[in-house]
DNA sequence: ATCGGTGTATGAACCGGTTCATTAGTCCAA
DNA sequence: TTGGACTAATGAACCGGTTCATACACCGAT
């Protein structure tokens, strides 16, 4: 018993061939029930556990699997709300499906161009904020059914997204609407070299990430049309993570005459409602703040937080979609809608002293 | 151009053998720079993506993924932060060998039945509270490597697990020590029926999920060497999700009088703590709380959370090397440690007119 | 001239199944 | 008795690669 036993051993010693042992296994009713179970009291008798999905993977030519390109590191990744809302919406579709998910961390570039090489899948996911043309010129070369979330593949390939820059636009005109003049921004991150703090304009023009760019630009739309320049608009870039408490701390110093921000997320937007709260400035009543997202939390944050729905879960599922619907690669811009909550309120009546 | 290309179409185009062909791809420095050249050139020509995975895994043999069998729906099992850190100990590994993580949601055992036996993966952690012997027999019976977290799953198999008795008993035993005498005991399910609500003696010794029933018994062993019988504590049983704050309200209902709640998770000590302040009931000043697990909220709460310790990350990564290192089955029962922080303390000096 | 290396390419044997066109056998009706 | 219809089982052709023993050519050393 040097090695395991496989289909064929096991056919020999119940004495059919390899074809009907094979279908004892997988369409039972197509063989009689006499034989079959001499089949697999052979199998039990060599230890034969059952076909190997090896085998018959590469027969059927479909894996059956979605592999998830996550280039965070796994840890950050089940921690950020968007991702785990995301990954909801994901599953939901694979669950109906029976099809697996494939994590794959691309953390280091060389080894994940490794993993996308070998990964066992039907094609990928790619959800990065992150510029990441290099890998996905490597799930593209496998010739893969191909998504791409919140980030432009070029053609050839799936692309999801949202109209970043319209959502921007309507939470700079809400506040703009209550009466708001003096405005700060808390931005993600704008390039991928993790810098955060303060924006200066020349960093800002040089936005790399998509996501973040065409926010800006939307916030930007908003305030030109009221006659506010961006430029004068103090900006903050932070991480999306426990770090965002920083940026929001950073961004209240530089800002401290503000009475509203516009952060980029909703993770962003808590952190900084929190550090209001910290300092003891009221808020919506000093200070008024915008998420974006939608995220689970914001709407269970005290006061909920007033921000910018997006359909995360149907992204994930829109995007499980693409991949198992074969066809041509398809591009979709999702629908944004400002959710109005307790986070926004009309500027003070009495202006702090700005000249 | 019926079908797509394959090695062997790209080795006959270049005229070389299909053996060559490999190396070409696989092992560059076998093969004359020219030769592989043309290779290169043919697939080029061809439309040939590189070698198909399904291939290469069938003669190798190895996979090079684990598959984690998920009970709960993938948008629970993002959210709870005990899944997080474990998850994020085990990739920490994955990623270190490039191995890949596939997700195995077995939700109905139904499809959760196909999904096990037709995963491509080395091996299977499973982490379930749930008893799940069906989803465990069918795991073993693929003759992968296995381990089970929290959950003897007998012998043939990996098992990872902590001294959930012991820990428990720890904890009781630091408020007996701080001189508590009411207790009140929130619990983890006890059965996979859904239930919840208050637990009566019966209920309470059917538990059928090992570490529930494990750490009512070490609360258990404390109290009783202090003279009190767990029959006294008033315990609820809650869901470990955003349910906790239902399962909060109605112990505290329940047990008006306690001086200190035993947790059995942190989510579950977070959620008493929020439901004392809303009741105006000071913690640790007037009520003290510990909680289990010692993830990574319980540090960051106010005040941050007395409770056991144990190394979840660490499990996580344990788990994957169980199923990489070839070799027997092992079983570890990993430590577990009392961390006092800011939720306990004695108990207030006035009695509220108790008997 | 002979021998042992070294560097490349070849062919064929796997890896472990699934599938499908046939064949063999059985039953019933004409 | 023949034919048609239906059920079970067979055998061989894939699925797409990797690997390894072998062969060949060319080299310097003996």
């Amino acid at each position: 018993m040097a090695k395991a036993a496989k289909l064929a051993d096991v056919a020999k010693a119940a004495g059919v061939s390899q074809g009907t042992a094979s279908n004892a296994f997988n369409r039972p009713e197509l063989v009689r029930p006499e034989v079959r179970e001499r089949v697999e009291a052979s199998a039990r008798a060599l230890g034969y556990g059952g076909p190997d999905p090896k085998g018959r993977l590469l027969r059927a030519g479909k894996v059956n699997a979605i592999g998830v390109v996550v280039m965070d590191h796994l840890g950050y990744f089940f921690r950020d709300p968007f991702n785990r809302e995301f990954m909801a919406g994901l599953s939901e579709v694979c669950d109906e499906l029976g099809a697996g998910i494939s994590l794959i961390s691309a953390m280091d570039q060389k080894s994940a161009a490794w993993t996308i090489e070998t990964a066992v899948v039907d094609g990928f996911v790619v959800q990065c904020l992150d510029q990441g043309d290099r890998l996905i010129e490597l799930a593209k070369r496998r010739k893969l059914p191909f998504v791409a979330v919140d980030l432009d593949p070029g053609p050839g390939a799936g692309f999801i997204s949202i109209d970043d820059r319209r959502g921007a636009r309507e939470a700079a005109g809400h506040l703009l609407a209550l009466g708001h003049r003096r405005f700060a921004i808390l931005a993600l991150e704008l390039v991928g070299d993790g810098r955060v703090g303060p924006v200066d304009r020349e960093r800002r023009l040089a936005a790399a990430y998509q996501s973040t760019r065409d926010r800006l630009l939307g916030y930007g739309d908003a305030l030109a049309a009221a006659g506010i320049s961006i430029d004068e608009v103090p900006i903050v870039e932070s991480l999306n993570d426990s770090e965002a408490a920083t940026g929001a701390a950073t961004l209240l110093d530089l800002a401290p005459h503000a009475t509203a921000v516009l952060a980029m997320s909703d993770v962003l937007a808590i952190a900084v409602v929190n550090e209001a709260r910290k300092r003891g400035i009221d808020v919506p009543g000093q200070l008024s703040v915008v998420g974006f997202d939608d995220v689970a939390e914001a709407a269970a944050t005290t006061p909920p937080l007033t921000t910018v729905h997006q359909p995360i879960a149907e992204k994930g599922r829109l995007a499980a979609h693409m991949i198992f619907d074969r066809g041509p690669p398809r591009r979709e811009l999702l629908p944004v809608r400002l959710v109005i909550r307790g986070t926004t309120a009309p500027p003070p009546p009495d202006p702090p002293t700005a000249p």
